[in-house]
RNA sequence: CGGGGAGUAGCGCAGUCCGGCAGCGCACCUGCUUUGGGAGCAGGAGGUCGCGGGUUCAAAUCCCGCCUCCCCGACCA
């Protein structure tokens, strides 16, 4: 019998999720506290997602672009919430060419400023708006605690900023990307639900006039924040002195948003569908779909397997092919289970020689016999029900340890095991603190029906808003 | 920065109290037998015991100083 490979998630879930990451071969820490080496199969999962990203992002309209990673310190002060924000976490090079530097140059915590700068000069009419840039790119935010993927020094992202002519127009994008892209990612390729809402002002981003945000909810049943959509106002437009003639040759200041998903999306993933045999991934998003490994060699098994793993690529399906048999079977299997490998089909002398094969599905773990005629059928019908069946079991943890609340002491019961729904009303004006202190945070400001609050509508003028507050990352 | 721990093989640890050949598990290499849920046996390689000093015939172990890392509290995608 299979002795367990990792730390279960019951007895220690931190630990479980670093094995997770060791053992599959995701990541391994850098030299540097902080810092990540993102392995190969951690690096081709981030590949498909970035992928799935980019051409929704592209879609919406955006175009990508590259700017450059140091930043004059100066730029950082132009805006007085945005650096009071990230000074902290501030990596500042103060040396170059052997030489202390005249100006200090930071490393990006994110692009806002040197973007905005040269939003300036390419803005001039309302005919250069909207302005939709998109760069993928590494930043630097100096952690305190860092966790690989979650919360790490340095983090490969994508950030967008745009360039509106209204509000109006700035707001209905900001909320695009959220949904458009972000939510549609995450649920339909990551298979992970999402609530969506609006940041409270404690929880916005540095220099924004409104943050919304995608939550998910962890097997911990601690919160994650997976991406967020930022409308700027006019702040960096004032800043940067972006400005442009309307119609009527006026000069305006634009409206802007800017809006970022990281590699802690790869933390989520772990987080999400792990169980204690290993990572288990969505087949949108699994660099191997489907593995076919060869159980036995015997008697032209070995010749089967490669046919059938060449029919199965043929219709389009990520194949790996594991003909190993110097390793035992079983030690393939856990390793297949460990890297969360969506199907597996076995492929063996006693199974052929009765026309089948064994196909088994890392979800639930269930194995049926396929005969040999039907397996691409069965395989491509298998793949989208374990898309299905991981993010109802997500959506399940999550509905099951959602509780309604209406007084802050039963918030704080409730998110020692889950996520609260209090009404925005009761929260006030100091229960934030109050919950904070407690160690849970309001994730995130919603409508009553779990929507996303109306344009303009705020815990004083719509009194039906409710707060989802839980413990996060 | 406040509170608590730990530095010994690639990883995880024992040994330290009471000084006496530097060990165990996993991983790695070679060979044989295995191979349908982490195989077995035999052999092998791998060490600045965090760093510096001191005590001693002898220091991973005792003494002094320093460094680093991890965990828990205030910030963050």
């Amino acid at each position: 019998m299979a002795k367990s490979v990792l730390t279960s998630q019951a007895s220690d879930f931190p630990r479980w999720y670093q094995d997770i990451v060791a053992k599959a071969e995701l990541a391994d820490n850098g030299p540097v506290r902080g810092t990540m080496v993102i392995r190969p199969y951690g690096y081709a999962i981030w590949e498909m997602m970035q992928a799935e990203i980019d051409v929704r992002i592209k879609a919406a309209g955006v175009s990508n672009a590259y700017f450059p990673l140091l930043i004059p310190e100066s730029y950082l002060r132009r805006e007085a919430e945005h650096v009071e924000g990230f000074s902290p976490e501030l990596a500042v090079v103060t040396y170059g060419g052997g030489k202390q530097l005249e100006e200090p140059v930071v490393v990006r915590p994110t692009s806002e400023t040197i973007i905005n700068s040269y939003f300036a000069k390419w803005i001039q009419s309302y005919r250069d708006l909207p302005l939709l840039i998109n760069q993928w790119a590494n930043v630097v935010r100096w952690e305190l605690r860092p966790r690989l993927f979650l919360r790490t020094t340095e983090f490969l992202w994508q950030e967008g900023h745009t360039a509106h002519a209204s509000a109006t127009e700035a707001r209905d994008f900001a909320l695009t990307i959220l949904s458009d892209v972000y939510q549609d990612v995450m649920e339909n390729v990551l298979a992970i639900p999402v609530l969506r809402g609006r940041k409270t002002d404690n929880e916005r981003f540095a220099g924004a006039t409104t943050t919304w945000t995608c939550e998910a909810m962890m097997r911990d049943s601690k919160a994650l924040q997976m991406g967020t959509s930022h409308e700027l106002g006019q702040n960096f437009a004032r800043a940067f002195d972006i400005t442009y003639l309307d119609e009527s040759g006026t000069q305006s200041f634009v409206w802007q948003t800017s809006w970022g998903v990281s590699t802690r999306l790869m933390g989520a993933l772990v987080m999400v569908h792990g169980d204690d045999n290993g990572l288990r991934l969505p087949p949108r998003l699994a660099p191997v779909q489907v593995v076919v490994i060869l159980a036995r060699a015997d008697d032209g098994a070995a010749e089967a397997a490669v046919t059938l793993a060449a029919e199965l690529r043929s219709s389009g399906l990520r194949v790996d092919l594991d003909t190993r048999t110097d390793t035992s079977f079983g030690r393939r299997v856990v390793d297949w289970e460990l890297k969360g490998v969506p199907l597996r089909v076995e492929v063996g002398p006693r199974d052929l020689a009765e026309g089948v094969v064994v196909l088994a599905r890392r979800d639930t773990g269930t194995k049926t016999s396929v005969p040999l005629p039907g397996v691409v059928a069965e395989v491509t019908t298998a793949l989208d029900a374990v898309h299905g069946a991981l993010f109802d079991e997500a959506a399940e943890l999550q509905r099951s340890r959602t509780v309604k609340v209406d007084s802050l002491e039963d918030a704080e019961k409730a998110a020692a095991s889950g996520f609260a729904v209090i009404p925005m009303s009761v929260v006030g004006a100091d229960g934030e603190t109050t919950l904070n202190r407690a160690g849970i945070s309001v994730r995130c400001i919603q409508s009553a029906d779990g929507g996303l609050p109306g344009a303009g509508d705020d815990e004083t003028s719509d009194s039906s808003l409710v707060a989802v507050v839980g413990r996060a990352y």
